[in-house]
DNA sequence: CCACTAATTTAACATTCATCTAATTAGATA
DNA sequence: TATCTAATTAGATGAATGTTAAATTAGTGG
């Protein structure tokens, strides 16, 4: 677990505002404006709060009719209360561990992409190529559906044969597809290589 | 529950150098300016850091002649990482009393209600008479104004006195009146029983 | 296409905050 | 007491943040 995504997540439960949402929707979802009446603040203030929360994939929305119902994703904040307890058990190699982790990912990106973008072939290595999907996959937003036809073109930005990318992210758990409209699992359901 | 004290906590680990401060400190106590050095900060910078830690009690110190040791308090944030998952999860009693709450809701509207739909009288106890009100409220569309005439003409179909209904909808904040014409609020401003 | 509703963006404001340099304090020791 | 070292405070500065009213966008349904 990288520092920017722990430092990103308690900066984001740093705010009594955000803290209350996070307790109204563990009893359920609500839309905006529920949100906004049961703490007393106005709809853009909800807007503003909702938005760093989903920023760091603590909750998601499902639209019905023109309402969207805010989520709590459990499992993401399960997991980073475990990071916090991992923080604390951490000693020098395993920190030296993730460092390299994280430069290695680094080299296989760009290795794999060009400057402008492109993937230049999708990687044998089972390891690469995770990291290729899961670097192509954090361009989705999690808790949008999206049609087939939007999601190969998405892909498409990356590499021309987006049936066989399209498929990968599908067997690797990246996202899962409900008559023919696909969505973003959440993160701990993705392939990692051990 | 200690809101303030979960603000604080994550509100004081919701920064980068804070957090690199608990990651060295969680392979042993070091003293301020090893912080600042292996950090790059400078000594005052460090003691505004420390400050917040020791504010939520994640650091405590301990002094050798002129130096201070800065300690890691393990405890208290492995006990955060605990109230961070129970924060989310659903309080059971509440879903226990939604359940039981619900069947009783039931059993009013069979008792006061004919089985064409009809209001028999009005309950006198107010936590029936509520169940009652919302349950006629419910046949109505958010959002939609409705003329004084045609909401008499709804409540009727339950009950004659439409004057007294209506009253009681706008005392209990079922629904508002502007310019004679009627609308429901938001259910979070329904009255509801204690 | 039009009317409506929910949500978001925009712009503005006051507040908080991380960081530094320079000056000061606190404690140890000779 | 004088001096050394480590830590803290004070003050300044620039950046980030929480909130709101007003305007705008997006999606739904007639």
């Amino acid at each position: 677990m990288q520092l920017d995504r722990i430092v990103a997540f308690h900066k984001a439960m740093g705010d009594p505002t955000r803290i209350r949402i996070v307790a109204l929707l563990a009893n359920g979802p609500l839309h905006g404006q529920a949100i906004a009446g049961k703490l007393g603040l106005t709809p853009p203030t909800i807007t503003h709060h909702i938005k760093k929360l989903r920023d760091i994939n603590v909750i998601f929305e499902r639209r019905d009719k023109n309402t969207l119902y805010f989520h709590l994703n459990e499992s993401l904040i399960k997991q980073q209360a475990k990071t916090l307890g991992k923080l604390i058990e951490k000693k020098e190699e395993e920190v030296e561990n993730m460092v390299e982790l994280n430069i290695e990912r680094q080299k296989v990106i760009d290795n794999f992409f060009t400057k402008e973008g492109k993937l230049k072939n999708i990687p044998a290595q089972r390891k690469k190529k995770l990291m290729v999907f899961e670097y192509m996959v954090r361009g989705l937003k999690s808790g949008k559906k999206y049609p087939e036809k939007e999601l190969n073109e998405y892909i498409t930005k990356f590499h021309e044969d987006y049936a066989t990318i399209r498929r990968e992210f599908i067997i690797n758990h990246y996202m899962y597809r409900e008559n023919g409209i696909y969505e973003l699992n959440p993160e701990e359901m993705w392939a990692k290589p051990e």
